[in-house]
RNA sequence: GUCUCCUUCGUCUAGUGGUUAGGACACCGGGUUUUCAUCCCGGCAACAGGGGUUCAACUCCCCUAGGAGAUGCCA
């Protein structure tokens, strides 16, 4: 049988880093196999559910590239893809397995269960979770219950005695002793929605998924869907619970790590290629040195039985250093359509540029390229081509082992050469300013330290005589005065 | 508390009984360079601990410790 595997996520939140990992594993594992790749959503929680959530799944995804075979937006013949308009079986399911004694109605209100919890908290030792107070009403109970107008959950029983094994692809056989499953979990809600674990159930069989791929959170869930695959007389289908990604601090990579959702990221300019490279890199490796990958190469090189089942700490610094690579590796008409909405947003410019800005900026492109790590560097990097700039303090032109009048000094030498800067190309100007500096006696760097502060407002930025003649000589002339008479 | 999973440089990892334990990021030095960055060269740095098994363990087994996850009418 070939392949099929899904991304299941719901829309309760933004996308982030982890789901999107778990949807490339399963996307490039559907590939690699020949198989197909299933997006289904399991909008089950109608409390947290938002269409904003909805949408930014589809914005993901597209700004990945990333594709599926199936899905509420592509059809398929598993369809519908989306929980909510599957809603009528789930209960037919539920009320099935009661019906045969495998499942039971239960009346306990929230308050109960609350206040349940409240007391295991307190004494530890105790079972934790539901105490199977409903497992055995009698009719005559039940019937009260009903009169009194509760609406019922449907619960799942799980045997008192006996073990569940399964097999995970990567962790092996799994067991574990049914007494040590969460007791009797809900499988239809009060509202008759169904939860995760029915619905999940339901739908993975009913689209023929042939093998899950999910988070290693969700390992301790395996045994109690084996079991509810058992109670429905189906076949599993094959597990691999993925290691999953962390936070520095060693914990589930969470908001209090930095940006987690991929808007965030889209929104400070990483790339989807080195989203995509490095983040395929956590828990799973190709071999003992390659790691640049596209996702094509991807789709075909990667396997199950390369991936590590020691959980990862994302790496905001490596990441950042894949975008700058792959930053550079763009061409510049590339770069260039990608840089504008960032100069735009800032009002550096109008989108789409005017005439000369497009100008500007085609000669911007080749001295930012290899500084940049983001794309959203671009703005304070090159804001002094737009801005003004004279904020800086005098004491910022001044080069250590110099002093105000010294610096002053450097300017005024200085200043006649920027002058030639539109007729002499770079090295001509640079052997300008050697020379200045012999006969002057200033270092050639305290020469243009100076300078460079006048013209940018800092002492960092791209190469000075380029940047100039982005500028306009008058401007950095007119630059150079002014930081003159602040000294 | 209970259950389960995990454990090689700070981080991501290679390694499947015999290796000077390899690579990358980060970091530190050096070179190129008008600053920064790029690029190049070099350096630092790891098999959690203890028992076995074996002629031989990072590799296999057990225990301990540590970490994480789960323990919801959320997924």
């Amino acid at each position: 049988m070939s392949v099929r595997v899904r991304y299941a996520p719901s829309p309760t939140g933004l996308q982030h880093i982890g789901g999107v990992r778990t949807a490339l594993f399963n996307y490039f594992f559907a590939r690699s196999e020949g198989g197909k790749f299933i997006l289904r959503i399991e909008d089950t929680d109608q409390v947290r559910y938002s269409d904003e959530s909805l949408q930014d799944l589809y914005d993901t995804f597209k700004w990945l590239g990333i594709e599926w075979d199936e899905g509420p937006d592509k059809g398929g013949d598993c369809g519908p893809y989306v929980q909510s308009e599957r809603f009528e079986m789930y209960k037919e399911y539920a009320e099935k397995l009661v019906e045969e004694g495998k499942a039971y109605y239960c009346y306990c209100t929230p308050a109960r269960l609350d206040k349940l919890r409240e007391e295991q908290q307190k004494d530890k030792k105790s079972q934790q979770g539901y105490d199977r107070h409903c497992r055995d009403l009698t009719a005559e109970q039940r019937a009260e219950y009903e009169n009194q107008g509760i609406k019922p959950v449907i619960r799942f029983k799980i045997p008192l005695d006996g073990m569940v094994v399964f097999h995970d692809e990567l962790l092996g056989d799994v067991k574990r002793k049914t007494r040590d499953i969460n007791p009797d979990p809900v499988l239809l809600k009060s509202d008759g929605f169904p939860t995760y674990h029915l619905a999940n159930i339901i739908d993975d069989h009913h689209m023929n998924i042939t093998h899950i791929l999910r988070a290693q959170e969700w390992l301790p869930s395996g045994p109690l869907h084996i079991l509810l695959y058992k109670a429905f007389e189906w076949e599993p289908p094959l597990y691999c619970h993925l290691p999953m990604v962390m936070g520095k601090d060693g914990q589930k990579l969470s908001k209090r790590h930095g940006s987690t959702s991929l808007r965030d990221f889209i929104a400070q300019g990483y790339l989807p290629e080195a989203i995509i490279n490095y983040v395929s890199l956590i828990g799973w490796s190709y071999d003992d040195s390659r790691e640049f990958f596209t996702k094509e190469e991807l789709e075909e090189l990667f396997t199950i039985t390369k991936l590590n089942k020691a959980p990862g700490v994302f790496d905001y610094k490596k990441l950042d250093w894949f975008n700058g690579q792959y930053i550079r590796k763009l061409s510049d008409d590339e770069l260039k359509a990608k840089i504008i909405p960032y100069l735009a947003e800032a009002g550096c410019l109008e989108n789409p540029p005017a005439p000369g800005q497009s100008e500007l900026i085609n000669g911007l492109i080749p001295i930012v390229k290899e500084r940049l790590k983001l794309l959203s560097d671009i703005v304070p990097m090159t804001a002094f081509l737009f801005q003004d700039i004279s904020g800086y303090e005098a004491e910022e032109l001044i080069p250590k082992k110099q002093d105000a009048a010294s610096t002053k000094e450097i300017l005024q030498l200085g200043r006649p050469l920027i002058e030639k800067v539109g007729e002499l190309d770079d090295e001509q100007l640079e052997e300008a300013f050697k020379v200045l500096s012999e006969e002057s006696g200033y270092k050639l760097g305290d020469l243009l330290a100076p300078l460079r502060v006048a013209v940018t407002g800092s002492r960092v930025s791209p190469p000075l005589f380029a940047s100039i003649r982005l500028l306009g000589l008058d401007k950095a002339v007119r630059r150079i005065d002014l930081a003159i008479n602040k000294l």
